[in-house]
RNA sequence: GGACAGAUGGCAGAGCUGGUUGAAUGCACCGGUCUUGAAAACCGGCGAGGGUCAUACCUCCCAGGGUUCGAAUCCCUGUCUGUCCGCCA
């Protein structure tokens, strides 16, 4: 959630940040108005409740001293009834700020390009030259079939479209990435951690899943229970209500899990191979930092996730999410984009994320600085979505005849 | 799933015959005295959110509702935890 403080104190420069985002200005008057209503409500109700505490400290006393309490009583009754009034009427003030607040995004940074989609994006770096092929190279779900690594149809039978079953060395593959993605966070540090795949509306509003985004989720029927769509959420929503000491900080965690999503809205993208699947599994990093070290922090997590592609010698490059592809929570984010010989393309293979207090907020994460509580600043990243390395080895790895080599680093676990 | 017990500040643990109790006490933690230094001892401080320039003031003793002038304390519902039984990877 946004600063409604800051918002008050600094109306221009918070609004002009979330038109950036795309907030209509009518929304923004309207959060502005809301967050006066409550306070107007809550002022009144606190005043009615502060006379009620008075009176009824009399009571005792009038008691002592034998005085009829009768005439008082009927003046208590009478404030009772009007805070029962004042209280509703703050309740309703606070569910209608809540409503809205929750559903607007957060400010971008200030170094975050202006554009209205993926096109406007910056390419801040370019990390492997791909490799030239002397023949023209496969997309990968032509190279799964013949190699056998994947069984499209399958999938499809036992779940439904958008699922794919791993044969053998598909599996075996997707097995030995994750544990190599897993070991090599934690020699940055990283502390691996396995956390639960269905996780409650209270974790998936911290985040910034729920309330808005809640087409785009699995949800177990007759219980507030939701399958991860990334594992971002369950390890960010370990801290909250937190309040961590400070020398704890930074929290480094890794973590992979399957992940699970709808995509509604983007039927017909995607629908051949594994680009885009309703469940995957990813190797997930997820920081908790002090306000003042959260650019640091991003900084390495970038590099982790690059230097890992470079370990599997996928050529890639860094991108800069403009104001209009930023996600909801999202301050700042660098993409990570492999290339993909098949597609002649690079195509998003992590996301680093810089939220900066905005989950915190909402997740009531904190730490301790001196006597001070203050909001932690929060940050997740793909240590690498596994499918879809799955995907940029077969397409950068393949030769003339379909067979696939396997990256140098992943020999020892297979 | 059945039966019983419980949910209080960072932890432990009183209070639960309803009224300055936001909450005793111990530990931990912070500051100070003492000490060559440390420990011990002693003195002081020490939950959170809102509100205010700062006070005042309001809220929070799992959550929600009720009784009452007044509830951590009484009643109801829900959630979670523990123990025993059943079931099970």
């Amino acid at each position: 959630m946004i600063d409604l403080k800051l918002l008050q104190k600094d109306f221009e420069n918070v609004s002009a940040a979330l038109m950036r985002k795309k907030v209509s200005p009518e929304l923004i008057d309207e959060l502005k108005a809301r967050n006066e209503a409550l306070k107007t409500a809550k002022a009144a109700f606190e005043e009615a409740q502060a006379a009620q505490n008075e009176m009824s400290r009399l009571f005792p006393q009038y008691k002592k001293e034998g005085k009829d309490v009768s005439e008082l009583k009927a003046k208590l009754d009478a404030n009772k009834a009007r805070i029962g009034e004042l209280q509703e009427a703050q309740r309703e003030a606070e569910a209608a700020l809540d409503a809205l607040a929750m559903k607007i995004p957060n400010m971008p940074d200030a170094d975050v390009p202006d554009g209205a989609d993926e096109n406007d994006n910056v390419e801040i770096a370019k990390v492997l030259e791909p490799r030239r092929f002397a023949f023209t190279p496969k997309e990968h779900w032509e190279l799964a079939e013949t190699n056998g690594w994947i069984d499209f149809e399958r999938g499809v039978k036992v779940a439904h479209s958008r699922f794919a079953v791993l044969n053998d060395m598909g599996a075996r593959l997707e097995r030995a990435l994750i544990n190599f993605m897993l070991d090599f966070n934690r020699e940055r540090g990283f502390t691996e951690m396995s956390v639960p795949e269905l996780v409650n509306s209270r974790a998936l509003e911290g985040t910034g899943q729920l309330p808005k985004f809640e087409e785009d989720l699995y949800k177990t029927d007759g219980e507030d229970l939701y399958l991860v769509p990334t594992a971002e959420v369950p390890l960010t929503n370990l801290f909250q209500d937190e309040i961590i000491p400070e020398e704890a900080l930074p929290v480094k965690m890794t973590g992979h899990t399957a992940c699970f999503r709808k995509e509604a809205g983007s039927a017909g993208r995607d629908t051949r191979g594994i680009i885009r699947q309703h469940q995957f599994r990813k190797v997930e990093l997820v920081c908790i930092t002090r306000a003042d070290d959260s650019d640091r922090v991003f900084d390495e997590m970038v590099q982790c996730a690059s230097d890992l592609l470079k370990a599997l010698e996928l050529p890639h490059r860094l991108v800069t999410l403009c104001t209009g592809d930023l996600g909801f929570s999202a301050a700042k984010t660098i993409d990570l984009e492999v290339w993909l010989p098949g597609q002649n393309t690079y195509r998003e293979i992590s996301s680093v994320s810089n939220t900066r207090d905005f989950q915190a907020r909402r997740a009531k994460i904190r730490y301790k600085e001196g006597k001070k509580n203050l909001l932690a600043h929060t940050l997740n990243g793909s240590s690498l979505a596994v499918g879809r390395t799955m995907v940029a080895i077969m397409e950068n790895f393949q030769n003339e005849d379909g067979s696939i080599e396997i990256p140098q680093v992943l020999h020892k676990y297979l």
